[in-house]
DNA sequence: CTGAAAGCGCTTACAG
DNA sequence: CTGAAAGCGCTTACAG
């Protein structure tokens, strides 16, 4: 009887009744418990848990009395009493850098997605970059009887608080970057192989003088994408001029400060591969600005394909990296490991692709791969 | 002692030694339980629990004790355990349409950052708009005993399930949409006024024949701004052609089929105001390959304010509904709520305003109001 | 200022 | 197939 919204007078008057009966035993809280059940369907606690679960020990007879009597009082499973008992764990913690940057929350899509099948909840944490917020969030999770943990850590950071939750019996999965040293379960995308494919395609078009910009060289993506621009530079006999490597902060505003700097090279370059796509974006604004024409004066390829990618004039030429199903992936890996802890540990890397647009020149495209959502 | 890193011999001997005397009373795994660290404290657990949240009501001298024995021991404390005894919840859930869409990570953005600041971990679900989906994520957030929920209700959702949750002791937070019949805390924006604005600025520029394209009429949001809409109209004596009024689905895709139904009218809109952004970027791409050009063809005016508004070609005139600080302000309300249930019930609604681009026709605008992120 | 006991809501052996 | 008892890890009155 727990159909409040039209009931009749009478339903109203027997279901306020009924439960006062048990509000004067509990006196706090209409908080019907699986003790209240088991005394209403007239079985013990025990069996009335067995039940509620689906058990197949319990005769169907008695299953169906503690389920109308569930109906009746409108029970609330209490799964947070239940995992606490049994010692298991429905919640795992996310740990990323923001989310108010497309590649995260499609990566958050991913991983949520996929954890929901699994009946898992997650706790989310944003570090923002910062060492001691990853701290804080680590402990948080613990505290809160995580049953496994993904993480993209903060650049910089050593492997030891993996290590140490790991230790501690709680699966770790690392996503997108990885502490220098770190070891385990990781899920990534080939940042080599898409830096060199970007650079190769610059190549390929007749560029000699090809610039990388934006981001820091200590992350493991950075790193990975500046040794695909060095082996595809090599492999092309050309020099690596390190006046042509920029860093900055990988958002837009670092794109539109870093390509200053770039068009300021005494011997500036024809092409730029840009460490993410916000800084491309954050290029291509100021390059507008001077009277640049991007696709044609310059070139440049984003890493990432966020969605603004496909909607900036000219549609910006970049290394797609699968974020959603990076998420995914990471999910099941941790899943995976979380239901089989001691399988060895996993490393798998997704193959970037070149989504090839407009920002390098001309190419056509149909109005079908700039839609989606 | 819980100097895993790099650990000399003998520490790590000792910490071993140490943690296996316990482990041999628990035989299960290596989980420090606050017993333990009473015992080693040599006092009560009671004493432990109090030391451990820094009651005043223990001496220095023993605080400083259990302190010690935590750390050595490596202790986490287990704060689902506390709240299974306190009858406290340091959760909330979640619920939105969807994360793919920059509006509503916006909205969790704000809803997350201020509930961390709280000590409150969040737990998300989407339905895609499925009542279904809604009422299983409601049931699982109920057996994940949250303290609170915000939720953005499924369109056409009776009140009922809300009105359920809150009659369980349970506040609940609307947000941004809101059930026909529901009433309690709501956080919104004025749809109505966002419409108004819109439509008034495209007859101020002279438009007569005005469209309003996307979304569904069974949406809360879409009634608000179409009525906003109907405002503006009759205030400057236009009348209303309900052949210009076109729902579809609130994607891009949506925008990109309805714009062709617009433009078959035999007397087309010089003038179209989308639902959302995200089907006026539809609508824009498709007005592309058909040659109209945005901006001199036809004007186009969107809602929402999403990354990729500042960033299309021409860039999107748009009615900004400030999701972040629409999450900061449900999240806070639903904190206050949480603390001091029996306060009336409120309504925020906050005032939406236009962003003027390109797409209405020319304006000098500065890379300062694209940037951002 | 500290300790012994009871209990949050559930599940797990163990009998029968 | 079902029940009585013990326990998950913590906190809350209640004594002293």
């Amino acid at each position: 009887m727990i159909t409040y919204n039209k009931p009749s007078k009478l339903d109203r008057l027997y279901d306020y009744d009924y439960r006062w009966s048990f509000m004067k035993q509990e006196k706090k809280r209409n908080h019907v418990t699986l003790q209240q059940v088991a005394q209403h369907a007239g079985v013990s606690r025990a069996t009335a848990s067995l039940a509620q679960r689906g058990s197949t020990s319990i005769s169907t007879a008695t299953r169906e009395k503690v389920q109308a009597a569930m109906q009746e009082l409108g029970y609330v499973y209490d799964r947070v009493a239940a995992n606490l008992r049994s010692k298991v764990s429905t919640t795992v913690g996310l740990i990323i850098m923001e989310l108010a940057n497309p590649f995260y929350s499609e990566l958050l899509v991913g991983i949520h997605h996929e954890l929901d099948k699994a009946g898992k909840t997650v706790i989310l944490g944003t570090t923002f970059d910062s060492y001691d917020i990853q701290e804080r969030l680590l402990s948080t999770m613990l505290e809160n009887r995580v049953g496994g943990i993904i993480i993209s850590a903060v650049p910089g950071s050593p492997s030891e608080p993996i290590d140490r939750i790991r230790r501690l019996g709680i699966p770790v999965v690392l996503v997108g970057r990885r502490p220098s040293g770190a070891n385990g379960d990781y899920v990534g995308i080939d940042n080599e192989l898409g830096g060199q494919i970007a650079v190769d395609y610059l190549i390929k078009k007749w560029h000699r003088r090809i610039a990388f910009v934006g981001g820091f060289s200590r992350l493991s993506s950075w790193q990975g994408r500046k040794k695909g621009y060095d082996t595809a530079l090599r492999l092309a006999d050309l020099p690596i001029d390190e006046s042509l490597i920029i860093e900055s902060p990988a958002t837009r505003q670092g794109g539109y400060d870093a390509i200053q700097q770039v068009m300021d090279n005494p011997n500036p370059p024809t092409a730029v591969f840009c460490y993410n796509d916000a800084i491309a974006i954050g290029a291509m604004m100021k390059l507008d600005e001077l009277g640049i024409k991007v696709g044609h004066d310059l070139a440049i390829v984003g890493f990432d394909d966020i969605p603004e990618a496909a909607i900036i004039t000219p549609r910006l030429t970049t290394v797609s990296s699968f974020p959603r199903l990076l998420g995914s992936n990471a999910a099941r890996l941790l899943h995976t490991r979380m239901e089989n802890p001691d399988i060895p540990s996993q490393t798998i890397i997704l193959q970037p692709s070149l989504i090839i647009r407009e920002s390098c020149g001309h190419a056509k495209i149909s109005a079908l791969n700039i839609l989606g959502n």
